[in-house]
DNA sequence: TACCGACAGTTCGTAATACAAACTAGATTA
DNA sequence: TAATCTAGTTTGTATTACGAACTGTCGGTA
C-alpha cells in the first residue's frame, strides 16, 4: 500500500552528495575546510553563541570549541563576550571573515544556480516549494 | 537578465544538510561513522576497486586506504584480489557487511521517504525528475 | 627480451574533525 | 545562602583527509 516512490530517496542522497562536493570545491579554493566555510556562512546573518551554533551545525560543543579556535586563529572570527551573561560569548565575523564568508557563499550559490538554470522555471518553483516542505 | 532564482540554492544547501543529518543519525545507530556507512552502501550493488571508489566517494586514494582498513578490521568488507591485474583488488562486502549495508540503506531510505510522503504525488515526480537532471 | 613510463594501491607524516567525560565559572532557583 | 543548572573549555582518543614518496605490476616499445 505504501507505494514507495522508487528512487526519490536515492535522488535526495545523490543530490546531497553533489551539493557537498560543490561546497568542498569552493572551500578548498578559499583555503578553508568545508566545516570552516560552513561556520562562516552561518555567521553571515548575525553573531551566534556557541550553544546555538551546536544546534545549527549539529556538533557537540567540544567539537565546536576547536573549530572556532582554528578559525579565530586565522583572524576570521572573534569571540565577543556577552555582557548579559558572563559565561557566554557570541562568535562574530571579523572584517576579513565577512569578506571571505560572502565570497564563499556567493561561489556556492553561483555554482548551484548554474546547475538549476538548465531547469525550466516551472520545475524550479516546484522544486523550491517541495524542498522548503522537506527541510 | 540572469534572474537568480531566489532561495533555490539555499534550499538545496539546507536539503543537503538535512540528508547529511539523517545519514549521520542512522550511521550512529548502526555504530558506524557516516563515511563507513556510505562506503558500505556503495558496495551493495557490486564489489568495486579502489580507484573507482575514489571517484564514487570523492576521496584521495590515500584516504580511502585507511577507511577500507578500518571497515575491513571490523569484518564488514574484504579485499578480493583481482586475478586479471595483480596490482588491483576489489572491495567486497562480507555476509555481515551485506546485512549491515542493507539495514543502513533501508533506514536512510525510510526516513527520507517519511519526509517526502507528505508531498502530493505530482510534486514527488516533479522533484524526482528535476533532481535527476541536477546530479 | 629488456626497458620504461603509466597505473593500482600502500605507507608515512601532518592537520582537522568529532566525540565523550570531566571540569570551571557564572547564572538560577529553592 | 545552598543546590542546581547552564555556557563553554579541556583532555584524551579515534577517525577523516590530504600530499608526497614508495612498491609492485602492467603495457608498450625498441
Amino acid at each position: 500500500m505504501t507505494t514507495t516512490e522508487l528512487g526519490l530517496a536515492e535522488a535526495l542522497v545523490r543530490l546531497a552528495h553533489t551539493v557537498q562536493h560543490v561546497f568542498g570545491d569552493v572551500s578548498r579554493e578559499q583555503d578553508l575546510t568545508p566545516q570552516q566555510a560552513q561556520l562562516l556562512c552561518v555567521l553571515i546573518r548575525e553573531p551566534v553563541g556557541m550553544t546555538e551554533l551546536t544546534r545549527l551545525l549539529h556538533l557537540e560543543k567540544s567539537s565546536l570549541t576547536g573549530l572556532v579556535d582554528r578559525v579565530e586563529r586565522r583572524g576570521l572570527v572573534t569571540r565577543v563576550p556577552d555582557d548579559r551573561d558572563r559565561r557566554a560569548c557570541r562568535i562574530a565575523l571579523t572584517d576579513e571573515g565577512v569578506e571571505l564568508a560572502h565570497r564563499t557563499h556567493e561561489a556556492v550559490t553561483n555554482r548551484l544556480d548554474a546547475r538549476t538554470r538548465r531547469l525550466p522555471a516551472a520545475a524550479r518553483s516546484h522544486v523550491l516549494a517541495a524542498l522548503d516542505a522537506l527541510s
